[in-house]
DNA sequence: GAGTGGTCTAGACCACTGT
DNA sequence: CAGTGGTCTAGACCACTCC
């Protein structure tokens, strides 16, 4: 402790935390601190990268620093698979009206854009162990991207795998062309007699690499979470690994684990 | 883009990708890379502080700048909730041999330290806003580490917020002496004639503190899973308010949705 | 053009590690 | 002591934003 980097840095970080400086404020210019702190511009710049590491202030080119606000958060909510589980066997009419990601947000469903894109591939011998089955097991890998009309950023990176042996009974499943699906996975593994028993999500959590910054539009100082859900049918099957990557800064994930009465 | 230190930063990120740097794996030597890169010292060191902020790297003052192994991550099940509910109500001597936390890790009580300390506190306005509370209502605010007993770094921090007028009618309650209390928090409430319905867990991810590095004893390039877990009693009140700060390149959260039958 | 942040240098000096 | 990384400087020059 006590290098000089360190003792600007603290000193802004206690202003900012006692609400001297508040969200959305500017922070002295770097001139200034040079002056305040007699220290170079480099050391200065260092001390407010730090900050910057830990989300506290926001750089922008030209005009200055500033303290950062916290994002509104997205929920992601665990009911939402029962929900879809629900609608799997409804009319194409009501499965049409609202995915999981709108039951989740509030929105209509014209408020999001949604890509989607799909490739045959076979299972590396990590995948093929989450599924059972052997290595090089031809699977239907599916990423999307999901964002709102009023944004450029998604707000989740998806792939999807299915076993393609489980899928190919319908040919429409094969084809990225039929997204967005009314109704979602749940009703495509409907139409091939699959009906889910559980979903289990594991839960991570690590700094963005440079492709997912991009991809998120991440400013320096977020995390990402990384989601791994797996789909098991009533046969106790693996029927489907997905991999999700969800901005920590405006994700929020909910869980609720009912309890059994005594 | 194309900046000196990005370029130096992109060939030896896609070098560790590659595989051609393994984890554990020593890198160049700085002065070496000066060379190479035929850039400054400063330069270089930047393009390494980019690696070492993914979490790509780990730099070891006097030794040298290492590819960064995984770590091996500790589960938290959300099963551990109905388990601790079903122990809630045995016997002291069958409630004293694990706990959650146990059951989660598959270790002996012995091989975990624990450390609690209880505080009376009003609730503050965020807070009485989840309990559906008046703001200032009185609360038994518990502070809680664990960790293993080979190591120096607790793996959680853990707040705990009571309502004191809810648990005030069993003293035993109230003395942090009596921790680690055999059954964990849930055989606390029914001492009290408390049962939980269900717990809803929120979780996000974001860079740690300054402080929560120092705890937790986080490397430089380590995001924190922040998990606020809220338990419901059966009479649908608020009875608990967690706030459980995780290290995110130890820690795997998993949660199991089960779907109803068709 | 004035103001602000971003990159980079060349080199000095300090601190930690292992022999 | 040799090797390696950490901090810091003084100043040059570039890039973005706003007026």
């Amino acid at each position: 402790m006590a290098t000089a980097y360190e003792k600007i840095a603290g000193g802004l970080r206690a202003r900012i935390r006692a609400g001297e400086l508040a969200p959305g404020d500017k922070l002295p210019s770097e001139a200034t601190l040079v002056k305040e702190s007699g220290k170079s511009g480099p050391t200065v710049q260092r001390a407010l990268s730090v900050l910057q590491e830990e989300g506290l202030i926001e750089k922008r080119h030209g005009i200055g620093n500033f303290v950062r606000k916290p994002r509104t958060k997205a929920l992601r909510d665990n009911c939402r698979h029962q929900w879809e589980k629900d609608r799997a066997r409804e009319s194409v009419e009501l499965r049409k009206q609202t995915g999981a990601t709108e039951h989740d947000t509030g929105l209509e469903i014209d408020d999001l854009v949604f890509y989607a894109s799909y490739r045959k591939t076979k299972a590396t011998a990590e995948l093929a162990e989450v599924f059972g089955l052997p290595e090089g097991t031809p699977l239907l890998k599916r990423t999307y991207r999901t964002r709102y009309a009023a944004e450029t950023a998604p707000f989740n990176l998806v792939t999807s795998h299915l076993v393609h042996s489980m899928v190919e009974g319908n040919a429409d499943l094969l084809d990225d062309a039929n997204e967005p699906w009314p109704g979602g996975t749940q009703n495509q593994l409907h139409t091939v007699g699959i009906e889910l028993d559980r979903i289990e999500e594991r839960v991570t959590a690590r700094p963005p690499t440079p492709e997912e910054t991009e991809e998120l539009e991440l400013l320096p100082g977020t995390s990402v979470i990384v989601l791994r859900k797996i789909s098991y049918d009533i046969k106790d099957r693996v029927v489907d690994v997905s991999d999700i990557t969800l901005p920590g800064d405006r994700t929020e994930l909910l869980f609720t684990t009912r309890l059994e009465r005594w």
